[in-house]
DNA sequence: CCAAAAGTGTTTCAGCTACACCCATGA
DNA sequence: TCATGGGTGTAGCTGAAACACTTTTGG
């Protein structure tokens, strides 16, 4: 029992994605064992002289070659020593969501072998990552409804009715139009701009931004973002 | 870069007691460098072949002689590397709620620096120690609003005053006795017993405890525990 | 003028808030 | 009989839920 730990500690990065009515998570193709190819979460170990969160950013960038600034930890996946046969690898997963313009991935040296893949159409994949997903995607729904976190995987003007969308999709419900445009315009947190959307058919549409400095001061006084459904 | 990897993985245990309207937790004593004492949060590097779980449940054993049969994961403290000027040492920090029952320590080993510390009158601690506390104390208030986890700190029988001043002791709010009352007892997980407090003044009071089968099985059908005060 | 999506108000109902008096016991 | 803490009901208000028609554009 004295005898010397020897641990590892990686990071595993998950990146949601949204576009079109789908939820889009990053993974990356991986060599496991030597032949088969599996899909995976982005992620490594991490280094001697490097925090966490600088860690999951790099392995990222490195792999995918996106850039998040902000990851939130999401859980530590420790209990199952096995969870990788070949060491006792610890991993701490962190997640973030991207805007719609980061759905393309910029070519690079190892971007190639990664792809955005649609939540309902992930396939199984190495380790206990499709765990940590799960995991992941019930602490998003949860999110969801308590921080306006929607925001985030839309581009900086939307329509009303992308925002509208997302919720449905993410949350798998039905929401009533008019009450879910009353609700979120009473926070007097997204603002109206001047611009319309192309469209194809139908009424054209305004597009409205979110307004963070002022959601920031609202919660420094105790504003609680808040969106539930029967 | 490609050199190997030299971090350690630690657990580091907070636990909340209560008692005659006070939070407490456990604090250890421990050596740091030769010669001064600190008091720290008990836990300890996990061993290879343990599940950081496991590793957090023995290592408070050791150190305090307390058992708790459930831990939540709170958070992985990893960000700072020289949060421990030692080594490099990532600790994945877990929260339990005790009865009072637990609040007297057994004499044991290593036990006998071990002490409970109310929440207001803890000291100055080892590594990031306070940090770690503080963010289970926001933890645990979150929790208490939508958990039903206040049961987890009272004894198995317990005064529905009793319950209250939890609430407004952790919260720190003040609460109307009648309107809290209403609702705990609109949730049906907590039950009347036949029993009656010994009181040294004032009516007798009725002694409730907490079905969690019930709420288990409410849960299931979609019900959500939640308390809000203005 | 038709199809398609955007935009908008009102009524109803449930649950939260605020609030004050009586009850059972021991000293 | 008094002091102490336990136990209880109601009225008003606020916010959620349910619900359908009009508007603007392109084809």
């Amino acid at each position: 029992m004295t005898n010397i730990q020897n641990i590892r500690v990686a990071v595993d990065a998950i990146v949601f994605g949204y576009q079109n009515n789908q939820l889009y998570v990053l993974l990356i193709q991986q060599k496991f064992g030597t032949e088969e190819l599996y899909w995976a979460l982005p992620g490594g170990l991490v280094q001697n002289d490097e925090a966490l969160q600088d860690a999951v950013k790099r392995e990222l960038k490195e792999e995918t070659n996106v850039t998040v600034n902000y990851f939130e930890q999401l859980f530590t996946f420790g209990d199952d020593i096995k969870r990788d046969p070949r060491n006792r690898v610890i991993s701490v997963a962190y997640f973030a969501l991207v805007d719609p313009s980061k759905l393309t991935i910029k070519a690079d040296s190892d971007a190639d072998h990664a792809q955005w893949f649609k939540i309902k159409e992930v396939p199984p994949l190495a380790f206990d990552h499709n765990n940590i997903l799960k995991k992941a995607i019930e602490r998003l729904k949860a999110k969801l409804t308590y921080e306006p976190v929607g925001f985030d995987l839309l581009a900086k003007e939307f329509l009303f009715s992308e925002l509208e969308n997302l919720y449905c999709t993410i949350l798998e419900k039905e929401i009533d139009r008019r009450n879910f445009r009353k609700k979120i315009l009473s926070f007097e947190i997204i603002e109206e701009t001047d611009q319309y959307a192309p469209s194809k058919s139908g009424r054209p549409a305004k597009l409205f931004k979110f307004n963070k400095l002022k959601y920031n001061k609202l919660t420094k006084k105790g504003f609680h973002f808040e969106i539930k459904f029967a």
